[in-house]
DNA sequence: ACACTACTTTACAACGTTGCATTTCTCACG
DNA sequence: CGTGAGAAATGCAACGTTGTAAAGTAGTGT
């Protein structure tokens, strides 16, 4: 066991009340006993017990981060972004994996877990509009990029339809028509989730310019294959069909590099015969062979507000603020894979 | 503020000491008994309060795992396998990223976070065998996978040396000659680092094959470029300067995913002109053009002992084990990047 | 029926910190 | 020089849990 408050006031000569306060940053507190108790601080390496901190004051300083699995590149990057945006704030970050089961999230916003933690972020893959009343919970809780609107929750979101629009434009303009979906099906059922929102945004862009729907081109993987192999199947599928087509548009990027690596094999040449698009702006497409050019949905800023206004609603007293939906901007990143050289 | 102890108590109407025997396993207490706590704990919804049992009892069922960064792959991948394992175990896990710096890292260990975490799985990249004396703290610590030896603490690592030798050894089964390595360079000044024990590997592979070893196919990158851009550049270079080499031995696998990038770019075959072999099995050698072979250097095996390890590093009481260095077994993965087709 | 043992339950204090209420100090002002 | 107001410092209780030790209960052998 180490030091505690006690030790410190001792050495200090003063009460152990005001070296909390000290370290609460109390405003009144004399700046020469506030430097002796520092100095005692340092001198015996003290570190305030944070259980006990917890205990009586009901904050830990450790938020969750639930996300599906960090092998997928997306959440790691995530993830990452999310710690650095917590430890800016002085918070941890304990890290949940729900591997997109509807179980494992509806466990991890129920607090299965012993309550001890400030707040949550969740990015549901799994919860649709239906489970929103599940999200009702006593913890503050923000929602990450996905699904669910006009949830209780706020919701650190982007825009998927009108990014995944202007990805389909980035490739009529490069003179495209035949312009293949991979990940998303006609008629999903489900209205919230990333890929029919992304889905419209593909329909959008056609209609806007009077290209015709051709149902064939748009190719559906089961959710649970949104990634390399999923992706790729569904290219060797199009190809095996004999579908005419002169590009893609992935919907997201583990999906795009599928899609590269089938195309490889099919030996057709990118982007000479196919232009490909991802989405997410992975580090891995800016790597991959070709470049993959894609959307950014800016997912550090996704981070660093919803650190942000989780911080807020753990701080809110009483008065709520009704429950938002934030988008940042997003932007299109042009690289080979879209016939540009890429500069970044 | 959700139910308590005392709730549960009441309702159950035992005392609240009796609670506290039935979740913590107590084994004397009535079936009968036990049976109308739990009901009453299903009743309220009751979840313990971590924060207090962690003041009380010294334990908050929640461990640190400090990694240099999520955005690698390897650490993501590690990251993923050690949360499951611990989950298994009923901890959470506290995710920290050091990013590599030696200031990071020390601040990691010397647990400046606010002591609460029941102990640290970290994975050091800067520290050496000189800052064995700084691992030596009050909370458990148990090293992962990278450097310093005889320290201090358990240590959960690899087969380097082996390992690499293994990986060159394919190299020459295959036929290949001239092999450069990526990735380090001869007279490195820290003999514990991944980069050297790796390289030794190199030589004895070289040496037992009666093959001269040529300076010049040694190839270090700076260690904050083991990733693709590294692994690039060094290929690059290598082709620039018109050294004649028939396979590359990328020292970890983005370091390898460079160097089929850059050769591709070079338009050399792989693995007709010149097979690639990485190390570490990060899912992304699987979906790369052509598929990477790799060292599989047990991750998920070193996190699950890292995690009992550590575990029983915090359940020991007085009589200390003596610290103790564990490596699981490696494999060969054999993928077309050597001319296999892969399996896996 | 009585002691003895083993099982079951309980009372109480303590973990280290902070909120609240209170006391003590300092200084400007009448 | 006395007063009052605000600043600075403090004392105490409480947060919810578990360890210790002790009390109560049942079962066994004599």
């Amino acid at each position: 066991m180490g030091p505690t408050m006690h030790d410190v006031a001792r050495v200090a000569g003063v009460s152990i009340k005001t070296v909390s306060n000290v370290i609460n940053h109390y405003p009144h507190v004399r700046p020469g006993t506030r430097d002796r108790v520092n100095a005692a601080i340092e001198q015996l390496d003290y570190r305030p017990n944070l259980s006990a901190r917890g205990l009586r004051s009901g904050r830990t300083g450790v938020i969750g981060l639930a996300v599906p699995s960090l092998r997928e590149n997306y959440f790691a990057e995530l993830a990452d972004a999310v710690i650095r945006a917590a430890e800016k704030r002085g918070l941890g970050v304990m890290v949940e994996q729900t591997s997109g089961s509807r179980d494992a999230e509806l466990l991890a916003v129920s607090s299965s877990r012993p309550r001890f933690l400030d707040g949550l972020l969740f990015s549901p893959v799994s919860l649709g509009q239906g489970d929103a009343e599940a999200l009702v919970t006593d913890a503050p809780l923000v929602l990450l990029g996905e699904r669910i609107f006009d949830g209780p929750t706020d919701h650190v979101t982007m825009h998927n339809m009108s990014s995944a629009q202007a990805a389909v434009e980035h490739l009529i303009e490069i003179g495209r028509r035949r312009i293949a979906i991979i990940g998303a099906e006609l008629d999903g059922d489900d209205e919230a989730s990333s890929a029919s929102l992304r889905l419209k945004g593909y329909l959008r862009a056609l209609e806007q310019a009077g290209i015709e729907l051709d149902p064939t081109l748009v190719r559906p993987t089961s959710m649970s294959q949104w990634n390399r192999a999923g992706g790729a199947a569904a290219t060797h599928r199009l190809v095996a069909e004999g579908v005419d087509f002169d590009a893609v548009f992935a919907l997201n990027d583990t999906l795009g590099l599928g899609v590269l690596r089938a195309l490889v094999e099919e030996k057709v040449r990118v982007p000479d015969d196919v232009a490909v698009i991802g989405f997410d702006n992975i580090d891995e497409g800016k790597y991959s062979i070709p470049s993959m050019s894609t959307v950014d949905t800016g997912r550090d800023e996704i981070a660093r507000i919803a650190v942000d206004r989780l911080i807020e609603r753990i701080n809110e007293k009483g008065d709520r603020r009704p429950p938002e939906t934030i988008k940042p901007d997003f932007r299109i990143v042009r690289r080979e894979s879209t016939g540009f050289v890429s500069t970044e």
